[in-house]
DNA sequence: AATAATTTTTAGACAAAACTAAATTTATTT
DNA sequence: AAATAAATTTAGTTTTGTCTAAAAATTATT
């Protein structure tokens, strides 16, 4: 079993080559952990005695293929928990992350097995971020929003794409949360805003609003 | 903050005096931990630094009042996850305490309030143990099991008291699981044997039965 | 009450994960 | 290509929580 502290480095370290498809400096790390370099050398020595990462002292690291199996896990397990957070415990999404970092780290795959089914078996989080499956696979998929569906179309709200107050008061405002079934009547052609209906009645979004809202379309 | 070391040796100070009132001694707790007694001695002196334990040296500690607070607190969590785990995931009661030794950790009071509010404020985990309350206060009633009852009445599965197999297996084929109503129509003066309805079909379950079934009675 | 047995504490060590400061390697400039 | 800058590693400490072995205190027994 692995401690807290290496499963935060393999997190990291997966964070980090997502955006970059590198491999990952000691400095990328010691930023992302508030970490000292020196600190990062040390555990980088460790994840590799355990074979968790592919590494060469000056040359960076990459996770090996059972690092990566593990980091991902992680993720899913922590995107799990935002979901329920977000969905069943009312938090709003720049509440979840902070206490998702602490959730993550429960081992029992048979909670996360059931929590998985308890939610639903959902594809996305509500942030609109893919929920790795049990095999460790992340869908490149990105979550589809409101602005690019058409004329027709009825679907539920997964989630929202940015977390600001004033958005999220006016969502409330319009009575659209989480689940929220959403038709759209008419689009716009000049402005491409949307005429919806939402728990029978008729409101009129900008495409603006409209490209935050994202949509359950699994 | 305190880390989960401090957290368990406080919930094991607070779990020996419940059975013991008395003066808890560095032998029974390092037994209950399962560590050596001079880390007992280490972990005690450091308790003691940040005025969570009255301790003297060879004469064993006891909670200071914010010891007491802390711990009934990390108790609090203890349960109220339990419940989760066993009411909406559809955990059996032996599976989840590993799972919520785990659980407890987590530092969002917030997050516990909400979880609270998701139960529905339960005042009893799903053995009958009474959960503190959010100001710290553990509740001396015990759950009432069927058994104690009468013709007439109408209540909601809580939990139960033992957690065998063949008994679990026998309620599940009498259709009682966590939350069904039950109804007692008729109760036998020769054994205590009860005739009950569940879900529209009357069953005769003897006392011993009755007596490890937990009903919500608040 | 003296001795034996038990419990508890102290002393000294160790592993994990962090740190700072110094040394080394790699990258960048001139 | 040499000099400088930046990144990385090494060496040596620190803190937390554990351990074993030995010493000290308490409790039990004869």
């Amino acid at each position: 079993m692995n401690s807290f502290a290496e499963e935060n480095y393999l997190k990291a370290i997966l964070n980090i080559s997502f955006n970059t498809n590198k491999k990952v400096s000691t400095n990328e790390i010691s930023k992302v952990l508030r970490t000292s370099p020196a600190s990062v050398t040390d555990m980088l020595k460790k994840l590799l005695e355990k074979k968790l990462v592919k590494y060469e002292k000056y040359k960076g690291v990459e996770l090996s293929n059972s690092g990566k199996q593990y980091a991902i896990n992680i993720l899913r397990k922590h995107r799990l928990w935002e979901t329920f957070l977000v969905e069943h415990l009312g938090f709003s999404w720049s509440e979840v992350h902070e206490i998702a970092e602490e959730l993550e780290h429960i081992k029992s795959t048979k909670l996360i097995d059931k929590l998985d089914a308890f939610l639903g078996y959902p594809k996305f989080d509500p942030h609109g971020e893919p929920i790795p499956s049990k095999e460790g696979v992340i869908s490149n998929v990105k979550s589809t929003s409101l602005d690019q569906m058409e004329v027709g179309f009825t679907g539920h709200v997964l989630g929202v794409t940015i977390d600001d107050k004033l958005f999220l008061d006016y969502l409330t405002k319009l009575n659209i949360k989480i689940g929220t079934k959403i038709e759209i009547i008419q689009i716009i052609d000049f402005d491409k805003s949307l005429i919806v209906r939402i728990e029978n009645i008729q409101n009129h979004i900008s495409f603006d609003v409209a490209k935050n809202i994202l949509i359950k379309n699994i």
